[in-house]
DNA sequence: AAAGTTAATTTGTCATACAAATATAAAATA
DNA sequence: TATTTTATATTTGTATGACAAATTAACTTT
């Protein structure tokens, strides 16, 4: 790890000192759980104050790259950067891209829909036993009439993860949390209606078993269906929420 | 925008701060190039001190959500989230996401050619003028063989991007970028090597003309042929380097 | 009236001190 | 001796106060 501040640069120091210790990151000089110096000594290295290092590390903190701890055994450690881990980080993201945009829900649920098809042919191809399970499990889960809106939605998020998961391809399934996350706050006000939640898990029993016979075609026509029942649904949504306001 | 510090939180001051300022910016009560408070006003109203506001707002900065300037007019003010702006924070999470997980390149490149097909479709049905002027003017860039490789790179992802903006679609735009910077570190060997740099080019003007003459089935095909190719290159520069190993 | 100068405001940085958490080692107790 | 308690050292978390740097607005001078 190289500590020597670089050429002269406008930005402040604290974001000097946090894109070094990125790259270092990023370069691997430093690795997942490798313990950084402490902040007094970093401070020394870098030639700058203990605050100035501290906003640094926030920053690094803020993006899910470091974590710290108090205590002799304690100090700011290189996190592991696993999908789960990226997807606090990547749901403010995107939720925030599209709520602050205004992206309509067509061109988020196209896009998905083109995706998850992808995600399940593959899917068919490459699916494990482990998969198959995983997907059983939370669908019991979306069976469960007992269980609270919350608790659907969540199910629901894993379930379709858990597709993802099952074509085997890590960049597309990093790719699908985010559009997972980005279609949710429709999926949210589905949960709260009965009727809705059986034919989702109706929807994703067909699913399960299409992909479990390793059938392609049928497998992307439900999620078609799926989608398309989505779309419909926030379209009398958003109707009935006009009529309220006239 | 509602000030009060919550329930009781384990988490350090400079999380709650951001967390509740980030909501605020999520939910509405902060729009676009809103002046938040001073740094003391801010500290005066969460009765915390200024550097842990300090390290508050670098968290919300490292996320790109405010910026900051110095003087009387100056302050702290909220973001547009465009899709340029949130490039950065995506672009090291899918970085460090591909290079830490040791991601194969096959598993990108898959996913980018399905992605970029998609598209180079929707773009030959929706490309205006100004999306059209925009790829041609970086074509020019590329084509000119005195730029260094480090512009070139610059402008093969400028020219991707345009692709993805055609398309009109936000949401697709949005998944594009981190996979356009996710396969970029191929890119940058390749700008190395000009006899490289004409094949790419060469297929950049058909491109193009395809995406210009509307015809799909063709702009897909050079995507296909593009990204083969980068696959290629990618596995022959790996035999030679475990030829130097050996 | 135009130009330069001063003053005020706000973020950026620093120095120092103390609080809180936590692991280790020492000491007291059963 | 074994175990619990206590002290202690280390490290992050927070607070206070001060000054520097940038930048605008008002004022003064020519």
């Amino acid at each position: 790890m190289s500590l020597a501040l670089g050429p002269v640069n406008k930005s402040s120091l604290s974001k000097q000192v946090a894109d070094q210790l990125q790259e270092a990151i990023l370069d691997g000089s430093l690795k997942a759980d490798d313990r950084l110096p402490t902040e007094d000594e970093l401070a020394k290295r870098f030639q700058v104050s203990r605050p100035t290092i501290r906003e640094a590390l926030k920053r690094l903190a803020a993006k899910n790259l470091i974590r710290s701890r108090r205590g002799p055994t304690g100090g700011t450690f290189v996190n592991h950067l696993g999908t789960s881990e990226l997807s606090d980080h990547l749901t403010t993201a995107s939720t925030l891209y599209v709520s602050m945009n205004q992206i309509s829900l067509p061109e988020v649920s196209s896009t998905r829909l083109e995706m998850e098809s992808l995600c399940c042919q593959l899917a068919c191809t490459h699916r494990t036993d482990a998969d198959l399970e995983k997907m059983e499990f939370e669908l019991g889960q979306q069976l469960d009439s007992r269980i609270s809106p919350e608790d659907f939605c969540a199910a629901d998020v894993r379930f379709h993860r858990a597709i993802a998961e099952a074509s085997h391809n890590r960049m597309l399934s990093f790719v699908m949390y985010t559009l997972i996350e980005a279609l949710q706050p429709v999926a949210n006000m589905i949960a709260y209606r009965f009727r809705e939640r059986e034919i989702i898990t109706g929807q994703h029993k067909r699913l399960l078993g299409a992909i479990r016979e390793q059938n392609k075609t049928l497998a992307c026509a439900i999620i078609a269906e799926q989608i398309t029942y989505l779309d419909q649904l926030h379209e009398e949504a958003q109707e009935s929420h006009q009529q309220k306001q006239t």
